[in-house]
DNA sequence: ATGACTGCAAACTCTTTGCACAACA
DNA sequence: TGTTGTGCAAAGAGTTTGCAGTCAT
């Protein structure tokens, strides 16, 4: 149920004295439920059924806090607007470059060894992102 | 020398009858020379020295160009202009949360596991990506 | 000569900012 | 009640588009 979903968020909030605003428990369930890759756009746009008026900027600035509570990642893909994926584990995504579509790759492992090696160099990694760029199965076919 | 640098570019041209022109020719050598990480307003920058008045919509429409003809790829680190990588061959990034620098993972290989993973749900892979991020080592000390 | 390419200006998309009002704690 | 958070409007950054003129072939 929602009320779980509610619950990360309300103790993520408070542990650091953030309030628990309507609005951003919405955009919380909503990208909760739809456990996909959403813009800032899309998501007002699932949060503006449930709860209008909603705007914008409160969309982005929801976001970002978010992306700081560890609820959601960003992924760029370069054109467009920024995406974002609230399935925090890691996990690697393919992208077509003739339509554009945005896949989890499933079973993908982390790039360990690139990990170690920006270590090496005196980096300290907190999270490693891993795209792929190709021809999605239906592009191929046609 | 410059002269081998104008040849691959020149020849990659003509194998598309495409037009040599001298804005692609001084983008093409800005991009070698530098060997990092520039946005297009970087480039435009540099090629104004050697080449005044050419304009950034070209620098744009060049740059894709290249994209296509495999002289540059495209870096997206999600907040701010898009990067172009003149340095091809495959090779990771570390990006820093603190002060944004992008710099290349040395001896860094591929995912391969990923790029199986992908291959096996019918995704035909051209390229991938590996971007880590976190905290760089002079931001690690402040 | 002719069509691809360029420069200019303007438009466009995505995101952020400033400020007055609202509402959580 | 005191801030933190929100909505609105506007600005801002980055990129693309339309079109007239230029230049490589």
């Amino acid at each position: 149920m929602t009320r779980e979903i509610d619950e990360r968020l309300t103790s993520k909030l408070r542990e650091r004295g953030q309030r628990v605003t309507s609005q951003r428990v919405v955009i919380h369930r909503a990208l909760a439920v739809r456990d996909q890759h959403l813009s800032a756009e899309q998501v007002h746009e699932a949060v503006s059924d449930s709860l209008p008026g909603t705007s914008l900027p409160t969309v982005y600035a929801t976001l970002e806090l978010f992306e700081h509570l560890g609820l959601v990642r960003r992924v760029s893909i370069g054109s467009g607007p920024v995406l974002f994926d609230s399935r925090v584990a890691p996990h690697a995504h393919s992208i077509c470059r003739r339509c554009g579509l945005l896949a989890d790759v499933e079973e993908a492992v982390l790039p360990t060894a690139t990990m170690r090696a920006a270590g090496r160099g005196g980096f300290r990694v907190d999270h490693a992102q891993v795209i792929v760029w190709g021809t999605c199965t239906a592009c191929q076919n046609a």
